[in-house]
DNA sequence: GTGGTCTAGACCACG
DNA sequence: GTGGTCTAGACCACA
């Protein structure tokens, strides 16, 4: 269900917590979804439960997902998310896009880059 | 010139390797511009030598400036910055937007949102 | 494991960097083996943790190692490896063969030689 | 006669120092040649004296040059070269290769690129 | 325990 | 005076 990649200079609960977050946000992961258990996706993927632990409270703490004592982890409806999550990457975008403007990029460029590459995103 | 924000949870070495870095690509320091010495901005950003030292170092090794000896940093010109440097850039822009369609946001809207805010840029 | 010459006057962090990335590249160190840890290797070699964290800070920038915080730093594939550094070595490698020919070297000569000295390197 | 690059790490001097070593090893400067002065050749690059000063004393010390005193500076002949020059560069040759062969390239590939390249050479 | 960051302070090479 | 290297020692984040 989800993997994580040794290679990958990001702390393992960060790789983690975006793989869900991804998942959800796209609408991969529906609401009220049941997650993996922290022993079970612990032991499934070879890692220390807190590492697991640490990755599903900053989800919940975000509104991604909500946790029942005794029950699991389960996904949060789209509109529980912090607000500040879309206006940070909205933010993010915006500073790439003026960093790319010096390597010559515009807008155009890169308009017609993200139609060539949300198909893709579109028909998962 | 520059300013550090120790709220900001990143390394002061790269806060301030950030902010150069986009000086630079944005053409708000053209080529062969004497940096601040390493002592001179370490002592009027109250931190130590070692910090900036290693902040123009990384930016020397990604060919945004480069150093002589005794003499000072100098930012370099444009065309000796790693290529690899804009294809991450992309590729963190390919990731933002796809990241963004979860929410709802299209291609056509960020092109909009581009439009409006890239004018500032485009009088360099 | 390793040695450092203080003879040489190369800095510390180089030489030690220099050893890896040669054992890296002919094979001595297969991918994902961990190279010792940064205080271990400092006190083995009586120098300071600083000087090896620079050398492998190094090394996982030029894509020879990767590191993973609380964990260590481990060998990385060869093919992760910045191709700059090939291209290098193959500039310096033309530069030389240009100097040995005004000592009357021949590139004759220098095959002889190569064929004779890289019978070691040939059973990796 | 001679140029100096300001983006080269390297210092000044050896610089210099470097590049009358390659004119005077190709053949480009002949035995008993003048050199420039110390005082003319630091005001045609706009550099301090010391450092030509300095340039040419290692070249001497090489035996690259000699020099007598209220004369100037000419070139040595050949055989006043000091022999650990070219045993120095066959070595760094040696390790060059070895480091290459990490990479695939065979004494072969080698071979073929110094054809194609010291053409260019032999005829200057 | 491991890597990552930062400070304080020293010494050297360069120009 | 400038960058470059190194040391000693501290504190934090990660697993």
């Amino acid at each position: 269900m989800i993997e994580i990649n040794h290679r990958d200079p990001r702390p393992l609960y960060e790789q983690i917590q975006d793989k869900f977050r991804k998942m959800i946000i796209s609408g991969a992961l529906s609401p009220d979804t049941k997650l993996p258990s922290v022993r079970e996706l612990a032991s499934s993927l070879a890692i220390n439960p807190n590492t697991i632990q640490r990755a599903y409270k900053e989800l919940e703490s975000q509104g991604f997902i909500y946790s029942m004592a005794g029950k699991g982890n389960f996904v949060a409806s789209r509109d529980e998310v912090d607000p500040a999550i879309k206006d940070g990457l909205l933010a993010k975008f915006d500073e790439l896009v003026s960093d790319l403007a010096g390597f010559g990029i515009t807008p155009q460029d890169l308009y017609v880059r993200m139609k060539g590459g949300v198909e893709d995103a579109a028909n998962e």
